[in-house]
DNA sequence: GCTTGACTTCGAGTCAACTCGAAGGTGTGC
DNA sequence: GCACACCTTCGAGTTGACTCGAAGTCAAGC
């Protein structure tokens, strides 16, 4: 126990959450300057961080997989009425399946890929037909 | 029909190439000097496109969807042997498959922040758990 | 007191993937 | 011939999200 423990929830530096999580110093500190991650303040003014601060930094984490930028992370995380916040995830939603949908047609993709021996990628017509024709039936990758 | 289809099989300059795709002319132009699209060439020096341009196009357009780096893209599609780009998807296609299982995490939390009333986003125990408690470890979300 | 290491701010630099602007070539209509 | 639209290249600018460096502050160990 190295800590004084002086603020008891707060018991991690920015180098220390850093390496509990992850996400690199700098990052951090930008993160709280742009208001994505605040951070708590000892009254010299360095940065602490606690327990109560693990969920927002794995919300923003996920927001970034969702391709949102920082000001749309921003809206979910602190918009000033539920009501704004919900309705912005309302209209994210369908574009979340629709990225699903896509990946999927993607991983089929790959999956042919991964076992074609066609020189030129586009002249194979197994995959070619799955990223032309998304809509309709769709004929196994795997065979040649 | 004013096109003289001097060159039967290229009947697109970069404008018209452009309205039919929906990629800009400067991104053509910029995908054709970075190889990713390379376009033919007139004797003038000017760019024309034929119908055999297309699945690249879409295939350069689903690579960027899957988030790969233009390096990637033509990995993919001018690997000198199959094989090299036979094992670039057999590595890719863990990772995509991780990409549409966070995708349906994200989704299911989008489902209930779309009706969650709780005024502070991190207090509401019923989305942070599903971010907090994924089963096993957890891949980098963002796009790469 | 002095060194050491971690912290602070602020301004500048980096990166990918475009995107724009200037200067000039090309070709069709009148 | 000349206007005009569209093409060319090349270099520079933009955007978002970091990432770094310089200059200074702070606390512990010797
Ligand atoms: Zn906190
Ligand atoms: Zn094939
Ligand atoms: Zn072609
Ligand atoms: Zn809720």
């Amino acid at each position: 126990m190295t800590e004084p423990d002086a603020v008891p929830d707060l018991p991690w530096t920015v180098a220390a959450f850093a390496a509990r999580t992850g996400v690199p110093p700098t990052t951090l500190r930008y993160w709280d300057d742009e208001g994505l991650l605040p951070a708590h303040r000892l009254d010299n003014g360095h940065r602490r961080y606690g327990p109560d601060d693990l969920p927002r930094l794995e919300m923003v984490r996920m927001c970034q997989g969702l391709g949102c930028t920082m000001d749309e992370v921003r809206l979910v995380l602190d918009a000033p009425d539920p009501a704004a916040r919900a309705r912005f995830a309302a209209e994210k939603l369908p574009e979340v399946l629709g990225r699903i949908e896509l990946l999927r047609v993607a991983a089929d993709v790959l999956r042919h890929v991964a076992v074609c021996e066609h020189t030129d990628a586009t002249s194979c017509g197994a995959w070619m037909r799955s990223v032309l024709e998304p809509p309709g039936e769709r004929p196994d990758l795997r065979a040649g």
